[in-house]
DNA sequence: CTTGACTCCGTACCATGGTGCGGACCCTAT
DNA sequence: ATAGGGTCCGCACCATGGTACGGAGTCAAG
């Protein structure tokens, strides 16, 4: 038997294993989110087991919010910078990487849909039951 | 002088250099997909100054593709497999990887979307001239 | 016919984001 | 009290997509 689990952990009580389970990331993962200092490694608790770190919520939702961030398209530079701000009160700086974000983001979204289109127009040049090569070079040809 | 450059060139007599410019690419980078196998080495010619790989404007249009097909989502690895395919004539597999690559590419664009939902409303929540931390973490919050 | 830029090629290195490995230690159930 | 899994930690390795380096050869202009 595992020595504890996630179903069965009271809250602040999970283990590595666990709280990797939860925010459905590898337990290796996380200690590389330790190493890079995006994620507290939290103190070994002093009572009886206290030899293994103990995670709780809190650590579930940073891990959450660094696999959202990524989503975002932020690095894990940036979404150290992020953490750092968000026990900062600078809301200019919040605001402008935001800002600045939502530019980039514009950007790959406009260049996805191209590519959408562009792959959009190969499978309808490319029918079935005509012989030859389909043209997927001019495809995206701009 | 450079022995040859990018706008004097005739068809067909590029150096390297020139090809890396007219694609925008770096010239390690053209190496680096010669040893990749996604874009071909030209044999050296026999005439005068046979020394020297010279590349077309075929070789272009291959980098512009490999750039277009990264920008589609597409790794190199796949690009491979695209540029094998454009030789082959198997036209249920091209449709299927183009189906295969939309899917993927919506589910991406539709990743995106929600990442920039959430920054709009992180900007949003963060106003100027408010105190205390803006709610980052929050804005990621599902 | 030298000089300076460019080419060729192999090999090494880089950043990003992990993943794995091995030994030592710990914890709990039997 | 012992077995079996979990944890801890450092260090090595991986994939992807380049980027840099160094020495030798080549080319065109002066």
């Amino acid at each position: 038997m595992p020595a504890q689990n996630a179903a069965s952990s009271p809250p602040g009580r999970l283990t590595i294993a666990s709280l990797a389970s939860a925010a459905e990331v590898g337990v290796e993962t996380v200690r590389y989110y330790q190493r890079r200092g995006i994620l507290e490694t939290p103190e070994r608790g002093d009572g009886a087991g206290g030899a293994i770190r103990r995670y709780d919520e809190s650590h579930v939702r940073r891990l959450r919010f660094i696999r959202a961030a990524q989503a975002a398209g932020f690095t894990l530079e940036q979404i150290s910078e992020l953490l750092a701000l968000d026990a900062t009160s600078d809301r200019a700086r919040v605001r402008a990487l935001a800002a600045q974000q939502i530019a980039t983001l514009d950007a790959r979204i406009a260049a996805l849909e191209e590519a959408r289109a562009a792959l959009q127009h190969l499978a309808q040049a490319c029918h079935a039951g005509e012989a030859g090569p389909c043209p997927i070079l001019a495809a995206f040809d701009r």
